[in-house]
DNA sequence: AATGAATGAGTATTCATTCAT
DNA sequence: TATGAATGAATACTCATTCAT
């Protein structure tokens, strides 16, 4: 055997990356959870994915469940706390904070990894009832109050129509939503491919134009 | 057919059902499918709710994916032809049709079992496919060009302005699909329960005004 | 390829089994949690032994703990029962009577496959603590009984010294037991073998002689 | 303390304890070999109830079995040292060796924690042999030829009958070790504790009686 | 037509062991 | 000397599927 190691390939068998590690799994597990559903995700290939071996996974998190809940919990929370911030610091027309908001959410949400969220809570939520409790609470709750409060505004300056803003709120959502699971699910296998633009566009002309009081 | 069974009618223990037990079958499996997702649905239970055994399962479906499409299949496309029906034999104002066709997907799907569907397919569209083109082409694909053609119409008489009826007509199922996750999802785990007339009440009116042309 | 399946060689990958199976599994669990212990002992190698596949031993058994309790109970306990009826039934003197026990002991337990579940019992105590209490009610607490009551007969006809009668009935066994467990340690790995028969003869002559009155 | 510290006599964090080390992770190891068995206990529990990390087991040990095979080293094989001094400075009759060599036995291992080695080594036997036969040389066959000796010395000497001794020797452990493994099973899972007086003061009466020459 | 005993591939999880720091 | 992050082999358990009855 010639005598290669000499020079010392050094390519060592591992990294110790305490603290970069529970990001990444938490990462490739969107990933595959938004792609496979939770059941038909292996923990295993979680792990390939992040770059590392399935012991290490369970270095991390407590099994898959529990993998699964930091998924949900780290991602999305944080977003909905921009959209608050953004409201609060608001100081134009409803209108327009209707489609700052509706444009964030694309942002951020919309058009990322996370648009599959939605859709995996769905999926999951009669299976995990207590994480779904959570994600009711901090996520759909709160998302639906944001919005509330937009078209209270907008109805107090007289901006909009004196509609139930319970319901509309929800309304609001539906098309944004829907954008976002089509991306995970149709969209994939050969459906015509949604064009978000014009989608949006027409969303936000129609339901301005249904709650605007002129 | 010869007289052979005159005598000896003899009625054999089983064959009783024959023309019943893949209905039955398929029912069981809608409702463990939609409560569940597929991947944590087991076949005793089906067969159990079903009141047959595993076995029998087998003897009218090729096995678990087969059954899933059937219950695809058998199911949620009959609805689409009904919708069809009603559009054509419709004679009043494009309105008076769009909220007769909202009605109707309520009675039919939005408040039964058929609800649970959408979130199904929306979840598993990635690992199968095939079956999410099937339900594509026959549900999703004909639903959006039946709720297209309300559009026209009303586009065409006037009573409607000229929105982009293609990306309308997406706009239109949003709020209704929405309504029926809902009743999947956050509904079972404590979520707050949606007061579906309002949610639907409030929903026809910000869209009908929104794209009506007064 | 000849058409030797003519001939049929009819070898059913299975047959069913139903009555026999969950006790040949017993047996086979008997052999190898007594080989091995019960950590070391793997499911898929009962299962073989017993000439089935590992799901079938789920099919009877609840799991790997399920399996072990099923084989204490259904092995030692009734050998109990046998002693205790000898007991009832004997009209001769205790020391007689002692000596037919010991001697049952021996063929029943000491000298058959049931000799190594003390051994197990004592590893797996702690580990088993409902179990451990089963076995030592059903089992080490009704042996104890039987042979203080042995005792008493002959106290009570003067065959034997007036000894502490709960004492000496554990100390009747501590012989058995060392001889049982012998079988299953030490002599397996080379120690040199236990003369069965000089091991109880030199007991019972001694123990005899030191309760006995003369 | 005054300023030792300043001529730096830098004792390094570690090392500190370079010397106690190995026998505290053998104490700990002993301690939960006894309570869990071997193959469920944790190389990890041992570690921290050693207070060190895994690593450093792993510095004085080359992996779990020569961990367990050293606790059996360092602790058992310095008593049987001790038991032959004994004999071998004992000047007074065999009867009195005899409950000497007893009640030692009772002091440095029936109610130590060292009572739970014999559970331990006859549970492990089969699944070590090489260390088992360690155990039996060492130990095991040490200890009978100990009791073989003195109960000669009472025979010759005339305060014994002429009973087979190699027989003997194992009869006189068996109470002995029957009572260290109760600690260590049934004592554990609510099984009547055993009067250990009681116990060791009926067994020497009655087995004293039994090979007494009177 | 129906059963349900038996199969066996698939996966979550554990933990002894290694090794970069 | 000591750590603890990372590994990966080992295994209990599940469940879709088959097939003898």
């Amino acid at each position: 055997m010639p005598n290669v190691r000499l020079v010392r390939s050094t390519t060592p068998r591992w990294q110790r990356r305490k603290q970069a590690r529970p990001g990444e799994i938490v990462a490739a597990a969107l990933q595959l959870f938004v792609e496979r559903g939770f059941a038909a995700t292996r923990l295993e290939d979680v792990a390939r994915r992040a770059g590392v071996t399935k012991g290490t996974v369970y270095l991390y998190f407590d099994g898959k469940e529990a993998l699964f809940k930091a998924v949900v919990r780290d991602t999305i929370v944080p977003c909905i706390a921009k959209g608050e911030a953004l409201a609060q610091a608001h100081t134009g027309t409803a209108r327009e904070l209707f489609l700052t908001l509706v444009e964030q959410w694309w942002r951020l949400i919309g058009e990322t990894e996370l648009s599959g969220i939605p859709k995996l809570m769905l999926a999951e939520a009669v299976n995990f009832p207590e994480l779904a409790r959570f994600y009711y609470d901090e996520v759909v709750s709160r998302g639906h109050r944001l919005i509330a409060s937009v078209l209270e505004r907008g109805i107090a300056s007289g901006e909009f129509r004196a509609v139930d803003v319970r319901a509309a709120s929800r309304l609001v959502m539906a098309p944004l939503l829907q954008a976002a699971q089509w991306r995970h699910s149709f969209a994939v296998c050969g459906g015509e491919p949604l064009d978000m633009a014009k989608h949006l566009g027409t969303y936000v002309d129609i339901f301005l134009y249904g709650i605007s009081n002129a």
